[in-house]
DNA sequence: TCGGTTCAGTTGTATGTTCAACCAATACAG
DNA sequence: CTGTATTGGTTGAACATACAACTGAACCGA
């Protein structure tokens, strides 16, 4: 374990790629929100929880299951879920099991919503990240990220 | 130009990509506030700020150009620097040569701020990211994500 | 040099996110 | 059992961000 105190700077390259990485996720990002917007009628936090829940063989998972994998706040969830009801792309269900959890569930209407959006999602992702790399480009850049994932999820554990 | 109806799917192994993506960079967003909370007097986008006026010769620049530099929007600098000010870190001067124009400068307290920080931020980049890839790894990853950035970059001009 | 247009930045307002406090249900030690 | 700690989720207020409207300055074609 390193303490701040080490002085580990990062030399010219690893600066160079740090900064890379920062500056491409942020515009990245600044363009998926962007293009979400203009082109379809659902922002990104709202196609990410409908993405998850559909995974799900019965369309739904309970509210700290979707702020886990969402990597959302507890709050942000309830907020976000609300809004969701709100327009009637999801619906609260009682957990049977344990009767302070409650499930979000995808209604017909966020069904089809995803599935319409899903293309042009897809679209957006191609466009800019996916047909911008090689394969193998893209391949590490998976394998890269997965392995931050883990060491992050590590620390939060 | 490919439109969303040609519904060119992702295949396995670019989703499993994707994914990681997503997930990595979420994760270490998560990871990379919550100990600059935890262990820094600085949040993340006054950080990033600060970064960006210790660049420039005269450690100033027009609101514009942090704003362009940093992907923000006008308005989200010109609160950002407001709270900055009041808590002494940067200073808001009057452009000479273009009197629409406003220089945001960098204070003492803001340099010493900056100082103090650096070491702790760049461990927690070492931490999280630089020293959980190797050499190649990291710099494939910035060759990536500029190549990325250069794609939105194009499409916001 | 006038009139329209663009540009730089701020302001107000709506929206989204976080944080801390809270309630209710469960788990669990004694 | 009983009391305490933990977990799941919500609430409301504070805070941050986005968006649109606005002011004043600069630019530019006629």
């Amino acid at each position: 374990m390193n303490t701040p105190t080490d002085h580990r700077w990062l030399d010219t390259e690893q600066q160079a790629a740090w900064r890379d990485f920062l500056e491409g996720v942020g515009r990245f990002q600044e363009v998926l929100v962007r293009e979400h917007d203009r082109r379809l009628p659902l922002s990104v936090p709202e196609y990410d929880v409908l993405v998850q829940l559909s995974e799900q063989p019965d369309r739904s998972l309970r509210m700290s299951r979707l702020a886990e994998r969402l990597a959302y706040s507890r709050s942000r969830v309830t907020h976000t879920v609300s809004r969701m009801e709100r327009a009637g792309l999801v619906r609260r269900v009682a957990a049977a099991e344990d009767k302070r959890g409650v499930h979000c569930s995808m209604t017909d209407a966020g069904w089809h919503a995803l599935v319409a959006s899903a293309p042009t999602h897809v679209d957006i992702v191609r466009t800019y990240l996916v047909d911008v790399l090689t394969r193998d480009e893209l391949l590490s850049l998976g394998a890269a990220m997965a392995r931050v994932r883990d060491a992050c999820a590590a620390a939060l554990a």
